[in-house]
DNA sequence: AGTAGTTAGTGATACGATTAACTTCACACA
DNA sequence: TGTGTGAAGTTAATCGTATCACTAACTACT
């Protein structure tokens, strides 16, 4: 490999030169700039070696983004999909990469060991070792949806309050049995109906806050909460949420089921479809996120703007790497958009 | 920052005992392992930091992946996503990090400054010059669909014969006036109808392969290949496909349409919609690539398997970086998929 | 002429870690 | 007693670059 130091060498010049020639053109003179340049040009020099300029300056020139269990879900998941692009819309990019750091299912030893200026984490688990990591390195941290830290700034949304209004919209529709369906409330395998102490066991932030909204919103309306089914599907794809959303429908008389996302609420009208229900006149359905997928599906659900997120929270990021003082949390607006899956309880 | 040094220091060993520790426990006693660890979690120290283990070792633990003009494509484009999600699938990705290189529009200075062990391209027109960075840094390199590099290994598929069953369908189903809408053929923001000269200089091998495809379809079927309407998008998503299909569709009486991908062909099928034209029995529509998109608008396509693509890549990525003999190019089957867009002439 | 200021460039060091080569020590064996 | 051996660590070199502190030469000004 050609190296900064045979640059200098073949150019009759010191080896700072090269890096000034490089960085700060400014520093020397135009003839020997450009004299520089060509003979690194004639050895073939691809230019500074990030690895050797990094660990000089401590900037290595991408953004790392930690995702919840595999990468496969940075491209599979639609509203992952949607934070993704927010993210990399930000102009900055142009000259940044974005890294995607696994989370390797132990969990101990993350991946992530420096390679990145800053990260922006979604949907983790509260407890989640890497964090720590992260922390401990001192690299700069935005939080998108989950968890809450201390001095970390957030990008979210009002989940309980969203969550409720999925409920009371179907309340006011009429319906009274009501059945949930979560994609997952502790990332240990189980999958399948959740009593009261798994619920209180979440270790999931925004899960945590949707189920306490379905409870204010069917509490409110004179609805035993312990009695209204709630099913975990134990992953975020259709292949988790239609078995999960079999059972539900299968083993409860409900008219109306919410989901904790368009996923899960588009795997409950698989299911249907399977039992021979029909929607919206046997059963309503309401999803949460709008992701793409919503629409061709005419599926009601509560919008919140995952683009959006992902472009604030890769600005906010920015903002902390420039040196700005820590930026205050953001709470984005939700909205419940009516398609054609949820109707007046027949 | 907590070093290897400090933690050394603390626990009253050489460096290189802490260093040990953590990459080659066999060579230190049980007991003093577990005392260095100790030490570490006291002192907060988060593992070694991977910017000077990278430049001292010459890995870096993560794969790079370039694509076309922004980040955004990535999570945009569905037949990119395939591919990105088969890349992932490889079980490897536990514990190596995915980095996506970002092409600056200007072109010269790629971002791309040795932070990857290894680097998969994908469809990069012939002449890139991120693509001679590269190999001046002799960082390992797969490429998928284009360019064809001396001693590079290629993913792809028989574009050619392809691109020529795709309009023989078609012309089996009775068509004479037959239409092509392309993404792009040269990288200069050009967008319309593409005559002859402009054919020639086409810098995207696999474009130029499609369209040479067309070609000897037509002409074996008589046609003069002149007189067949070609259109440049200029770009690859709707936004850039719609415009070029309605001009398309404006100005020439053409009963079929082939497209260069899904999204193309969606948007002719969108233009139609405009048009007042009925699908398939006004105008046929083929396109190509079987993105998930194709199937839920019934869309005719040439199937090729961008997931198994993105997944063989890697694999031999991870085959070159081990140090294998460099792996043959591979040649992946494509199918035509008949739905519902593609018709007999009327 | 003497002094201060600017410009263009050099020398040296540090960034945080890996790893080859070497030392030390304990133990076994003849 | 001497020698060979393996285990457990240490020493020191090195990776490629950025940047601070400095110098030499030149300019400008009084």
């Amino acid at each position: 490999m050609v190296t900064m130091k045979d640059v200098a060498q073949a150019a009759g010049v010191s080896q700072a030169a090269v890096s000034y020639a490089y960085n700060r053109p400014e520093k020397l003179s135009e003839g020997q700039r450009r004299a520089i340049m060509e003979t690194a040009a004639r050895l073939g020099y691809a230019g500074p070696n990030a690895v050797g300029a990094s660990l000089r300056s401590g900037r290595s020139g991408a953004i790392g983004v930690m995702l919840m269990d595999t990468l496969e879900y940075a491209f599979t998941d639609p509203s992952t999909r949607c934070l993704l692009e927010g993210i990399v819309r930000t102009r900055r990019f142009d000259d940044l990469a974005l890294t995607l750091l696994p989370l390797p299912r132990g969990g101990e030893q993350a991946a992530l060991r420096g390679l990145v200026d800053g990260v922006i984490v979604h949907s983790l688990p509260d407890d989640h070792p890497a964090l720590l990591t992260l922390r401990s390195r001192g690299i700069p941290i935005v939080v998108v949806d989950a968890p809450r830290l201390p001095g970390v700034p957030l990008v979210g949304i009002a989940d309980r309050a969203a969550a409720r209004e999925q409920v009371e919209h179907l309340l006011g529709l009429g319906h009274r049995r009501v059945g949930i369906i979560a994609e997952r409330l502790v990332p240990d395998g189980f999958r399948g109906p959740v009593d009261a102490g798994r619920r209180a066991r979440c270790t999931e932030r925004v899960v945590r806050e949707r189920i306490t909204g379905y409870q204010e919103a069917c509490e409110a309306a004179g609805l035993d909460f312990d009695h209204v089914p709630l099913v975990e599907a134990g992953g975020f794809d259709l292949a988790a949420g239609v078995p999960a959303a079999l059972g539900l429908l299968s083993d409860n008389e409900v008219t109306a089921v919410v989901g904790t996302s368009d996923t899960m609420a588009i795997a409950v009208l698989e299911a249907a479809r399977e039992l021979d229900l029909r929607v919206p006149e046997d059963l309503s359905v309401v999803g949460f996120d709008d992701a793409p997928e919503a629409g061709s599906h005419g599926l009601t659900t509560m919008r919140q703007p995952m683009v959006h997120k992902g472009q604030l929270a890769a600005e906010l990021l920015f903002a902390l790497l420039r040196g700005d003082p820590r930026p205050d949390d953001v709470n984005l607006p939700t909205e419940l958009v009516r398609r054609r899956t949820s109707g007046p309880c027949g």
